[in-house]
DNA sequence: TCTGGGGTCCTAGGACCC
DNA sequence: TCTGGGGTCCTAGGACCC
């Protein structure tokens, strides 16, 4: 059976949110009426565009580059810093909202959502469903969402990123060749910077372009990659709507530093607090890590990782914080100016997955009651309430948001 | 005053075993 | 003496997404 599936994006979300809280602050101007972004922190050197009004996107300014260009592209930009907590909130608002038509919810990113309405239509069309959700969020929440409608999660995305803002717009089956296909392949979905000048040479400069191309041929070039762009391009897609709570497979947290370190006692602190972040939101999600990887990114933008698995499962700070240093030391070339420090850990496991070695291990279980107090304390002061980062020079101290 | 941070998935090559 | 290939695990790095 044919599914029916929705695809709910706000529109220039960061940016939208931002405006409607200064309005509710009593600001007297709608920056989405200007040309304004909202853009990292120059000062700590992530000066970059993260949302822009469509104002700011008629001076060409694109999400990703810097604030730096994007002035030069329009000198009376307004610059407005991140709200995280914000729009945290007004996702919620949303997915409330959403709520109330079907619980088959993927959250696929904080400012979109797959909705899999094929139980749920209620006698009404989904082209209708769609057109009542967009309505009801704009009246009821006061920001615009498009809205992507059609019988697969690809074709729906694709289509919620036709005209915005505001819009609701269908891509079913028949409907492909003409509206999708004339699209250049930088539309469509899974193809980035790095393939599309590789098609290009290939003479293939449409997403019909692309669907008209041998599959044989694709999978020779580019693997799975190319099989999987040619189904896309056809408008093919089997996957399923997501809406059971996922666990990470990943968990990392890395910082670009407010200059440049060549020290390594100066990057083992820094490491250090990026571990306690990481292993923190590992027990809160009851998980064992069994990879560490550390990474660094010279002055120079040139990214290095090491990674090794452990013995055994841990979510111990201490544990994992042995291991990264032990990384750190065998990639890190005295001297080197490093612009960013970053640690992850990856193969997780549920805590109680987890094979209980035949000998109990007591260094193991006294660890683990260390980080359970450190966590309960976090969990009830905020995460910033107890920190070994106290250790940590003032020079070189780094915020940390509250999780 | 140049270039974030958090993820997922894939590939290639080496080590090691049968 | 010399020469082999498949399978699995591990690590480094890359591509892409929002």
């Amino acid at each position: 059976m044919q599914k029916q599936i929705l695809h709910v994006d706000v529109n220039n979300a960061f940016l939208s949110w931002t405006a409607i809280e200064m309005l509710k602050q009593g600001y007297n101007k709608d920056i989405r009426e200007v040309p304004s972004v909202i853009g990292g922190d120059e000062s700590k050197r992530s000066g970059i565009v993260l949302a822009k009004s469509p104002k700011a996107k008629i001076f060409g300014i694109t999400t990703g580059e810097t604030l730096y260009q994007a002035r030069m592209k329009c000198p009376n930009l307004e610059v407005y810093p991140m709200n995280y907590k914000l729009y945290k909130q007004s996702s919620e608002k949303l997915y409330q909202l959403l709520l109330q038509y079907t619980d088959k919810i993927e959250r696929f990113s904080i400012d979109e959502c797959f909705l899999d309405m094929t139980n749920s239509l209620m006698g009404k069309t989904l082209l209708e469903k769609g057109i009542e959700i967009n309505k009801r969020v704009k009246e009821e929440l006061g920001f615009t969402v498009n809205v992507g409608v059609a019988h697969n999660k690809l074709l729906a995305k694709m289509a919620s990123d036709f005209k915005k803002p505001d819009r609701v717009h269908t891509l079913f089956e028949e409907e492909i060749p003409t509206k999708m296909w004339p699209l250049p392949i930088s539309e469509l979905l899974m193809l980035g910077r790095k393939t599309i000048p590789k098609l290009y040479n290939m003479r293939i400069k449409t997403i019909g372009d692309l669907a008209k191309t041998d599959k044989q041929l694709l999978i020779k070039k580019f693997g799975k990659h190319g099989l999987m762009m040619w189904e896309y391009a056809n408008g093919i897609d089997k996957s399923e709507v997501q809406y059971k709570f996922e666990k990470p497979k990943g968990i990392g947290n890395s910082t670009t530093l407010p200059e440049d370190i060549r020290e390594i006692e100066k990057l083992e602190e820094v490491l250090l607090v990026l571990t306690e972040q990481v292993t923190y939101r590992l027990r809160k999600y009851a998980l064992l890590a069994n990879v560490v990887n550390v990474q660094l990114r010279t002055k120079d933008f040139e990214d290095k990782s090491h990674q090794r698995k452990l013995p055994e499962a841990t979510s111990s700070t201490k544990i994992i914080y042995a291991e990264a240093k032990d990384l750190l030391h065998e990639m890190y070339k005295q001297g080197t100016p490093i612009r960013l420090i970053g640690m992850r850990v990856d193969n997780l496991i549920e805590k109680d997955e987890l094979q209980l070695s035949l000998f109990g291990n007591e260094n193991n279980e006294k660890q683990e009651k260390i980080d359970k107090v450190v966590d309960e304390l976090k969990q009830k002061y905020g995460y910033n309430s107890i920190t070994r980062a106290g250790k940590l020079h003032s020079e070189n101290k780094i915020k940390l948001k509250d999780i």
